[in-house]
This record gives C-alpha cells, sequence and structure tokens, in this order.
DNA sequence: CCTATATTCACCCTTATGGGTGAATATAAA
DNA sequence: TTTATATTCACCCATAAGGGTGAATATAGG
C-alpha cells in the first residue's frame, strides 16, 4: 500500500518469474559456475545463458567475480528476504483459508457420521 | 534443477513483480472490491486496471464473484505458500551470509579493542 | 605473434507487459 | 423501453523478455 515504486521488488520477482533462472540459482546454491557451464546445463545457447545472468545480477541475486577471462557467478539469496518478507504478511490469509477449509472437512465429517448412525 | 516448466511459479512471480499489483492485493486484504473500486485506487484507467487483475487471476491469487454486471475481487494468497515453499530453501544461503558478517563486524571490534589498548 | 577460449555486443524475431482510447456488451434502474 | 453503469473487447503504442545468430572483444596459451 505505502509502497508504490519499489522498483526492487520488481526486479527480484521479475528475476524469479522465469523457470531457467530458478534453475540457475538452484545451480549455483551447489556452488560458483562460470557463464559457459551454467551454459552447458541448459538446453539454451550461450548467449541466452548470458541474459538471464544479466537479469539475475540486476536483482541482486547472483554476484560475478571477473577472473582474467572467465566470469564466476556467485549466489546471493540476500534479496529474497526481502520478497519473503512482503509475502509473509499474507501468511495469515492462506493459513486462514487452510483453517477454514479444515473446519469445513471436520464438520462434513461429523454430520457424515451422524448420518450413517441414523441408517 | 528437478523443475523446469513449473508455469504455475512463472504466473506468481510474474504476477508480483508489479507494484501496481502489489498494491491490489494489498487493497484486496483490507476487503474485497470491485473492478471500478480498484481502478479509483489507482492512477491507471479502469481498462488498465482489468488487465492487471487478469494477470493476478491467472496466477490464481484473485478470485472473481460475478454479480449482475458486478465482478468482486477477492484476495487468496493459497498460490503464495508455494512460491515461499521455493524461496525457503535459500534462507540458508542469506542467513549464512548474514551470520557471516555478523562473525566478521564482530572480529573486527575485537581487533580494534586490542589496537586501542595498544596506543 | 598467432590462436583458441570466454563473454559480450549488436542485431533479428516473437510474444508478453503496461499504458492508452473508443466501441461493444451486459445488467441495473428510471 | 430508454438510459446509465460496470466491465470487457479490440485496437494502438512502447518497452522488455526470451530465443536465436554472427561479430567484436578480451585474455590465456603456444
Amino acid at each position: 500500500m505505502g509502497e508504490y515504486k519499489n522498483t526492487k521488488l520488481d526486479d527480484v520477482f521479475t528475476a524469479m518469474s522465469d523457470g531457467t533462472r530458478r534453475a540457475i540459482l538452484a545451480r549455483l546454491a551447489q556452488s560458483d559456475a562460470r557463464v559457459t557451464e551454467l551454459a552447458n546445463d541448459f538446453p539454451i545457447s550461450l548467449n541466452s545463458t548470458s541474459k538471464h545472468i544479466r537479469i539475475l545480477e540486476r536483482a541482486g541475486l547472483v554476484t560475478r567475480a571477473v577472473q582474467g577471462r572467465e566470469h564466476v557467478l556467485t549466489l546471493n539469496a540476500g534479496p529474497m528476504a526481502e520478497a519473503m518478507e512482503w509475502m509473509e504478511y499474507y501468511r495469515q490469509f492462506w493459513e486462514h483459508s487452510l483453517a477454514a477449509l479444515e473446519d469445513f472437512v471436520i464438520k462434513k465429517r461429523k454430520q457424515d457420521q451422524r448420518r450413517s448412525k441414523k441408517q
């Protein structure tokens, strides 16, 4: 509500909105890797991989260390914390829904039990 | 990694990647609202609002109840749970980073204390 | 110096966003 | 029945994604 131009969150959520990029993050969670190594792991070109990395860097989720001609990418999950915080506020809503669903199921089961006793 | 075409997560993260849509979700967290009501709360046209709502619906974050000519939108935070779960895996990484940073700061402080005693 | 490797730059193409306007549609109300 | 309201549909425009290819750049290694 207060927020309106939180471009930081924009970038983080955008970065995570693509399956290939999520897979790159998962890969980097195992160990650092170079651009070419990442490209080999996915069915897309080196150039395409490079572009995905740029989007991840923009979100701050990946850090680049240039060592000569090699660029070593490192996972930096930090920015996810802010995204989690934002979503945390909504936890009450889905947990409330689940609780309501549970209540419904339990009441329904008791109802059914009463019915079966009458028969 | 295992996942690769999780279009559900794609849709949820995409829906949350825009400030206006995040604001709409925050608004609906207060109470249900009609399309026109939402449009009045934001500096964009009714049509643009309608499009944002479609994207939120695609992600399952908003539900529509048509009552005559009025469409009542309801927040459905459920799909955020899956997104949270996905991000939860990465918590270790940013918490680890924070812990490492804390260690560094503490050691640095002690170092500085030793130095000031020597002077 | 020459060559191979690692990445990016500069493009092309297609589709999706994000914004707009005006018209069509559906329903409520006079 | 006519009119007003609520929402969407059909477009237009600009920009960003997501994919590709070929060339340029930078550095490592003979």
